[in-house]
DNA sequence: TGCAAATCCGACCGGCGAGTAAGATATCAA
DNA sequence: TTGATATCTTACTCGCCGGTCGGATTTGCA
């Protein structure tokens, strides 16, 4: 008994008679399902849920997508092509390495805070077959790979300090990441306090002569937990 | 069909014979599950599964264990035992707001490098049910609130520069836990040079005093995605 | 040794969900 | 108006999985 979003009712509107528009329809029905998929996972929504929510039923689905799987991978393609399309204006600017990280951090909390980037990050791609758990990943692995060129083409030119470009991106990637567990469009928290703050806090991390005090830190505590 | 991993022989072991030792054998079972529900997941992993691999049957399982939620619950309990005795420690020392806050995050990331840490992070606290998923959730909220007050310890010292100490510990906590996904206990990658970077970067993000330069860009690339 | 309790197994149940078959009804182009 | 086609529904199949039943076997204590 999924809940009635008032967002969700435009898209139901269009079922309401039977006009044919496959296109508008097919793009309601993914409307619909990401939204259904961030709220209770892809594997608990069952494609009556997503039928029921649209005013029709399970096989009326399978007249604009073949399967279950279709229906999530262009959700992926849809999410992915965000980050893409934002990662391509980025690359394109003439700024430092730093300058740019920031701009991605900025630009990348803003598509998670949309339901297609939330989808990316927090839908399990291991629901996928072989295929398309293929065909994700690469995607996925294309993005981390060109966020670690922004950051070692900034540890190049001077603006970022020396690292492990590769750790320093997964550093970034994920706590961006987390918001897609945290945040809710309809909250109360600002988008952009929040976007100002990533940037602030992540970009000092990798800004040359930052730490001055913590710099020569005694090995960390050599406890042992686990 | 479950890979037969070595670290898991002695396990099955303890199995061989039907001596009495219910407390190892349910240890057993707790290892063996979260190996595997780490790699297949929680919902993608059928009893069955878990017993094959201890070479018992499932009905086996059930002298153990209630029911499967038992088993996940017991995981995330084991899991933020270790996240909760990290903190007892960390908060009981003498030292400033930000080393407090670079001890969690060498800390935690080590846990988090462990099968139980990661799968406090990893498992889908929505497959339980709703009283197994309030216990696990407060648990979890209480960690992110011990984090705040740390990070606020080092507001008001002033050895963390001022911000809001939600998002901070978000920031934070999300970072690490991206670990979670990536990181193999078997991989080429040493842990230690990893936990270094985080508590570099990290730390450097919060400090007083750094992002000299940056501090007043102009306002972030007003670009629309999404 | 004998026997109660612990341990374990084979076979089963019930429910759920993806996907389909076959047919009813509406749309639209001619 | 009419028929070809798109749309949608009702009623199913099939496989999987959590959990249980009843019984067989072993253990360890008296």
């Amino acid at each position: 008994m999924p809940k009635q979003s008032a967002a969700l009712r435009p898209h139901r509107q269009l079922f309401a008679d039977r006009r044919r528009n496959p296109d508008a329809k097919r793009e309601a029905v993914l409307h619909t399902a990401v939204r259904i998929f961030l709220e209770r996972s892809y594997a608990r929504t069952s494609m009556n849920d997503v039928a029921t929510q649209l005013n029709i039923t399970k096989p009326a689905l399978y007249h604009y997508f073949r399967n279950k799987e279709e229906i999530l991978v262009e959700i992926y393609r849809l999410g992915t092509d965000l980050i893409d399309e934002m990662l391509d204006s980025i690359e394109a600017d003439e700024k430092t390495g730093l300058d740019k990280v920031a701009d991605f951090i900025a630009g990348y909390t803003r598509i998670i805070a949309g339901d297609f980037g939330r989808a990316v990050v927090r839908l399990d791609d291991g629901e996928l077959s072989k295929a398309g758990r293929k065909l994700v990943r690469a995607r996925k692995r294309e993005i981390d790979h060109r966020l670690r060129a922004l950051i070692e083409s900034g540890i190049e030119d001077g603006s970022i300090a020396s690292c492990d470009a590769k750790i320093a991106a997964f550093i970034l990637a994920g706590a961006i990441h987390g918001m897609a567990s945290w945040y809710e469009p309809a909250g109360s928290m600002d988008l952009a306090d929040i976007t100002a703050q990533y940037v602030r806090m992540l970009a000092a991390g990798l800004a040359m002569g930052g730490l001055p005090a913590l710099a020569e830190r005694q090995p960390i505590a050599p406890r042992r937990f686990e």
